[in-house]
DNA sequence: GATGAATGAGGCTTCATTCAT
DNA sequence: AATGAATGAAGCCTCATTCAT
């Protein structure tokens, strides 16, 4: 009962730290800003977090293992790489439409490089490029070209980068549909799928 | 020759807020730092910027016009879109060779929502998607279902995207290449190309 | 036995509230360090001491009674200034020896200026000077001039002061020894004592 | 002239602080408070100073030098310890009724073991008492038995516990005249020289 | 025009104190 | 009774901004 508790206090001090990041910038949230939004005393945030810097570094961590555990899951579990984006864009969407501001964050934190990358999180890609690599060439759905760079550019860059372009309300201010999950699969696909050209 | 002066000045004062605010962040990088590394005083910046914010905000807006005028210069007088977007990938990439850090500074303020797009913005992009799409539906090498966020999610988010995981020395770290402006450009190409499968 | 418990560990706090006050300083001896370092909730310690102020003000008080009984025992029942003033400083260099902190504490906060003395305080050290002063005259142990002041300051100022000179470890890092207690009674006496010259 | 400016705050910062711990103790006396006192705005203050230890230590350190320099000069120079010994106790008076709490201040961060000793301070102390203890033998002025740590006990700390107690007016809240100069110097001098006993 | 010393608002953090359990 | 989680006031310090020189 006072775990429940405590577990929705740190929920909600993690959810007030992402909103206010999305809204103010990193500089812009400031501790006694994101407490008040969370309804928790400034005092108590700190129980859970050294400092500021640490809390972005474990909110930005905690974002980074779900989106690699999200695909480390697929890859080793599906057979086609069709399906392990569609799954990955759907899910991303969907969380980019329950919990907007949470994809803008990691996005966000992704492009400031005074924020390290979380330690394990270069071996995971790594293996989660490869897997798909693999796994692309025998299905013929990736070409031969592909490097995990460019995988990794594509996907998780490619999706982060079009929520975040959505969010910043350029062309429209819309929801994520079935029908964007459709076309940005297709995209992606149509990206790693082998040349035709490269007939060779 | 005492405007030559003040020219120098000013883009002295503009590297060093670029160069801060990728090093540091946008909170660490204090107007001190930014004016000592510049080589002029404090107040000296001061007098052509009325403040921390619109010094990034100007800077920002620069780097989007000048990726803007960038494109709207090809969509007038290219007349293919392959031209374009290997112009344009070149371009870039030959920026994050020499000045890495202004790619960098852009796709952070990029996903920093705290900062508004310049106001032109909006105009311009839609002007450069709309051409693109126009162009590319005459020559045959873009979808007749990509819209204008498709566009721009694909080519200008993609390439500062790639440019920054490039930077974030997730995979390597080394310059770009010919050969990445080609592999980019061909990507580019292929997901913006017409569906085989649509052949409705 | 509920009564013992209770004592033991007020004990315990007095001892890490002087060890703590010691080694950090006023401002780094925290309740709660203090709490953890004595074993007992600062919830606990609250029960018995109104706050922190209130914490230090009581020990401090209570040193003093200590010294001043230590004292006020001896003059009501010693014979000779020598005998006091040896038992005082051998008592004081026991106390040294075996809990250095309580000293040190003692003198520290006797410089303090922002904490009052106790108030039976000055009723005491009054009776205490001017016994051993008129017992002085008598044994011919204490020259005319000496004032109740003198007798403080070289009495328990002065040994609080070797005390803390010690174990500023600016000479020698040592325990006190009987020599100790010899010299200083020595040095005490032949301070006190009457003047030579002014034989008229 | 710019530089007079800054030398009166510099002082004025230095006096708002010994102030501010004599009357509050080093815990009470915040920067602000300081500053405030002083005149001077709080960042003014961190431009002399990069906190509030280094702060405290600088005074600890000069008035440490202060005494030392003092006393350094006289071993020197003099051919007397009594001569010394007048000097240093009319010198340290004549401050403690001219800026009672410089002597206060400089008492009461001996006694906070939390502030360390200047490092020159050692190697000085013991030049002096040597120095002192060979002129007394020399002059028969001093016992045989002196350690340098009664020289300094005696000397140093002795008259900064005068004025400690004098000030803390246990006994009677006034001057240092002449007489106390002589009082005192007198009781060092018999304190220090040689048992008439020792006779052997 | 240029400078950078000076200011003080505001951010981060600690910790004395309270109070529900 | 005993605990220690929670609070928030207050301290330290930084730095954007101003302004006298």
């Amino acid at each position: 009962m006072a775990r429940q508790v405590d577990e929705n206090k740190i929920n909600a001090i993690k959810k007030a730290t992402v909103e206010t990041v999305v809204i103010d910038g990193i500089s812009g949230a400031s501790i006694s800003k994101i407490a008040s939004k969370a309804g928790v005393s400034v005092g108590y945030l700190y129980r859970f977090y050294k400092g500021k810097r640490e809390l972005l570094e474990a909110l930005f961590e905690e974002r980074f293992q779900m989106i690699n555990n999200l695909l480390l899951d697929q890859v080793y579990t599906q057979n086609s790489v069709e399906d392990i984006v569609t799954f990955f864009v759907k899910t991303i969407y969907e969380i980019a439409n329950t919990r907007p501001q949470s994809i803008s964050f990691t996005h966000k934190l992704l492009s400031d490089f005074s924020f390290e990358l979380p330690k394990e999180f270069k071996k995971d890609v790594t293996n989660i490029c490869q897997r798909l690599i693999k796994l692309g060439h025998k299905t013929g759905e990736i070409d031969a070209d592909i490097t995990d760079e460019i995988i990794y550019v594509l996907l998780v860059g490619g999706v982060l980068n079009f929520v975040n372009i959505r969010q910043r309300r350029i062309f429209e201010d819309k929801e994520f549909t079935q029908e964007d999950v459709v076309k940005t699969t297709e995209l992606l696909l149509k990206a790693l799928s082998p040349n035709s050209k490269n007939s060779n």
